[in-house]
DNA sequence: AGCACGCCGACT
DNA sequence: GTCGGCGTGCTC
């Protein structure tokens, strides 16, 4: 018997995705990896699927009309994933318009990724005792009985505890040492903590989901409103039932405070997947799932692909964050991800949200989700809002970093020995230098961005590719040696008011510049959880969940900056942060205040935030939605073009244009900024029907005989600008 | 993407 | 006469 393989090739390139075929003499089945030559070259390919023949080989090329290759070798001794996760793989191939290798590459940890990655996974040693009897001194009996009684154990645990009798028992051959693959572990709370108790609102939307026979809810419950709880017992129903349960999160450093209450509550194990992790450490936690040593996982994006057999919850948290999308090829949606596989495993989908996206609240109105809402605070009240117009400070003379209201609010606390969260969304020192001279704003060589000026290092830095120089002692535009002068500021600077007006306050500083170390975040955060700072002081990354009782003013020093961007989300991304921001305020006992300093008082997002009044912002902002016809009123597809050569990058952009065409709009073609020296262009595409959009830019990738490389492909994006 | 094959210009 | 330019096209 021969088979006839049909693999896909680990090639990026459009052209190529299609399956090949093969032929093999031994076993291999679906989802392993196989050695093949093409072309003249040796690469990996992944088995889609597999014919059993009885016909000869002559027979089989005839059938093909084509000779066909050998298999040089197999892999893997077993697939690598489930049905289930091939068929979510061309789902996504359909979804996303990429091709399927590159899918399948997204959904496997890089241990066992079709390409790349260090394919050696690691070994350990493993000790049991052998059946052959020996003579041993006392204190080799002792290590050999150690080994009797916690057999199988690793050889550098019973090394921890025999350092000198661990090889001598080898040599004796009284147990046998053998290599095994290393194997994670799943974390166990050894006494799980207890239910707490529900009010009686979150009772409500307890019994209301579990009586409910739909499959997809969104669950809006203002911050502090207590959403964890009900995510923890409807999982504990799920493990009950001999289920899987994924939790799904924006971050994963972000979040300890959430893996803590996970692992606390549950006598089953626990894996913890996100991007953080190494290779190594991502193949075994996904060992953990596919052996079911775990049954439940918290997870960022990518965890969402894990190989579970049997789900019984998947709860999508923060539902409107949008590290939830990748935007790199595959450009997936991670909640369509899971709905996609809640429909297989028919599990109920939780996406919870204090503000959920207009898309998924638009959604819940139109009852494709069932719509489950907490009004109240656990501690039930909520903090008051001080919106401060920055332009007022600045014409009476004060600060535009640190206004006096916000200062005269943080003495009070201060002197309160309570806590203060400062947000400011932008790193570095300075935003930008400009020329003396010719005002021209000091770009990065690499992309069209302004650099920012980092005070600690002495260097500019750009925030989008990491490029870092000191000051150019001439302007590189006019060649003026007059200087530059700085504008705007970051987190740095803050800092160093803030220390200013407050000497004796301890500061701590989170962004991007602070955490880049490995665990960087969660030392941060402890610090500030064990009071040993009084300010917490940085970017967007301390406004998600982050619960902190003792934290009862939150000051927003740009609330509004968002706003100036020209992206059509702008308004609710400001809107999300702002409310975000403020619901880690007086979460505890006292209660919580917060600054908003702006420069549009007026602007709906600013005061529906202040009010914490979700309902009137997702109105009011509908309407403008509609009025410029954007998402969730109609779809769009982005189609970003980019080269080194400006010119070639047109070109594509035209031919792009020039070829697509249904009912839909094609706007564009616009030019974007350089980044990483890399000239980008971009076509939208905008219209009713997402499919008819689909089907368009198919029907040109397959017609087309230009080179599509550079071509990026973003169904739904979530940023334009 | 590679790496063939392929059809025209300047050299020993 | 040949060496080699990189244009076009294929890879089971």
């Amino acid at each position: 018997m021969i088979r006839i393989v049909h693999c896909w090739i680990e090639h990026p390139v459009r052209k190529l995705d299609q399956t090949f075929t093969y032929l093999y003499e031994g076993n291999v089945e679906r989802g392993c990896r196989v050695q093949i030559s093409f072309g003249s070259r040796r690469l990996i390919g992944f088995v889609d699927s597999v014919e059993e023949s009885e016909e000869s080989r002559e027979e089989i090329e005839a059938r093909f009309g084509m000779k066909l290759k050998d298999i040089e070798g197999v892999l893997d001794e077993e697939s690598l994933i489930t049905d289930e996760l091939h068929d979510l793989a061309m789902w996504m191939r359909d979804e996303t318009l990429s091709p399927a290798i590159a899918c399948f590459q997204t959904m496997l940890p890089g241990k066992v990724k079709p390409a790349g990655g260090r394919r050696s996974t690691v070994s350990e040693r493993w000790v049991r005792l052998s059946d052959k009897e020996v003579s041993l001194t006392p204190k080799q009996l002792e290590a050999y009985l150690y080994v009797k009684e916690h057999q199988p154990l690793t050889y550098s645990e019973l090394r921890k505890h025999y350092p000198n009798q661990a090889r001598i028992l080898i040599e004796k051959e009284a147990v046998i040492a053998e290599e095994k693959e290393r194997e994670g572990k799943a974390l166990y709370a050894s006494e799980p903590e207890a239910s707490l108790p529900l009010s009686a609102e979150q009772q409500k939307a307890m019994d209301e989901i579990r009586n409910s026979d739909d499959s997809v809810f969104l669950l809006q419950g203002v911050t502090g409103s207590g959403k964890t709880e009900i995510y923890l017992q409807l999982a504990a129903e799920a493990l009950q039932k001999g289920k899987q349960v994924l939790i799904l999160v924006p971050e994963i450093a972000l979040t300890p405070q959430m893996i803590s209450r996970v692992r606390e509550r549950f006598r089953e194990g626990l894996a913890i997947y996100h991007s953080g992790l190494s290779d190594q450490e991502k193949y075994e936690q996904y060992r953990l799932v596919k052996t079911r040593q775990a049954s439940i996982v918290v997870g960022t994006r990518s965890a969402v692909f894990l190989p579970f057999a049997d789900l019984g919850l998947i709860v999508l948290d923060e539902e409107h964050d949008a590290s939830y999308k990748q935007d790199s090829q595959p450009c997936y949606h991670c909640r369509s991800v899971a709905m996609h596989r809640g429909l297989f495993h028919h599990c109920k989908v939780i996406l919870g949200s204090a503000t959920p996206s207009l898309d998924s609240y638009a959604r819940a109105l139109k009852k494709v989700y069932h719509l489950v809402v907490l009004k109240e605070r656990i501690n039930r009240t909520m903090p008051e809002v001080t919106i401060v117009p920055v332009r007022d400070s600045i014409r009476r003379g004060g600060s535009y970093i640190l206004t006096d209201v916000l200062k005269d609010k943080m003495r009070d606390r201060l002197q309160k020995k309570e806590q203060i969260i400062l947000l400011l969304n932008r790193r570095g020192y300075s935003a930008q230098l400009r020329c003396r001279s010719c005002q021209e704003v000091l770009k990065c060589p690499h992309c069209d961005l302004a650099m920012s000026w980092h005070h600690d290092i002495r260097r500019l830095k750009c925030h989008t590719c990491g490029t870092e120089m000191h000051t150019p002692s001439a302007c590189p535009v006019c060649g003026s040696k007059a200087g530059f002068m700085s504008y705007g500021f970051g987190t740095q600077r803050l800092q160093e008011e803030v220390q200013k007006e407050f000497p004796e306050a301890r500061i701590l500083r989170m962004d991007a510049d602070t955490t880049g170390r490995k665990n960087a975040h969660a030392g941060i955060l402890q610090a500030f959880a064990d009071h040993e700072a009084d300010i917490l002081l940085g970017t967007q990354m301390i406004a998600k969940g982050l619960d902190y009782p003792d934290v009862t003013l939150v000051g927003i020093v740009n609330g509004d900056e968002g706003l100036s961007r020209s992206d059509f989300r702008s308004c609710e991304v400001t809107f999300d942060l702002l409310m975000q921001a403020s619901g880690r305020s007086g979460r505890g006992e006292k209660n919580g205040e917060v600054v908003l300093q702006v420069y549009d008082p007026g602007h709906y997002a600013v005061q529906c935030a202040a009010r914490q009044d979700y309902e009137t912002f997702f109105y009011q902002e509908m309407k403008f939605r509609h009025a410029g016809q954007y998402p969730p009123y109609t779809y769009l597809a982005a189609l970003t073009v980019s080269s080194r050569d400006q010119r070639q990058t047109d070109r594509l952009a035209l031919a792009l244009k020039a070829s697509l065409s249904g009912n839909f709009q094609v706007i564009g073609v616009v030019s974007l900024l350089k980044i990483n020296d890399r000239c980008r262009s971009r076509i939208l595409l905008k219209g009713k029907d997402e499919e008819e959009m689909r089907r368009a830019i198919r029907r040109f990738i397959d017609e087309t005989d230009l080179d599509l490389k550079g071509l990026k492909i973003d169904i739904d994006p979530l940023y334009l600008d």
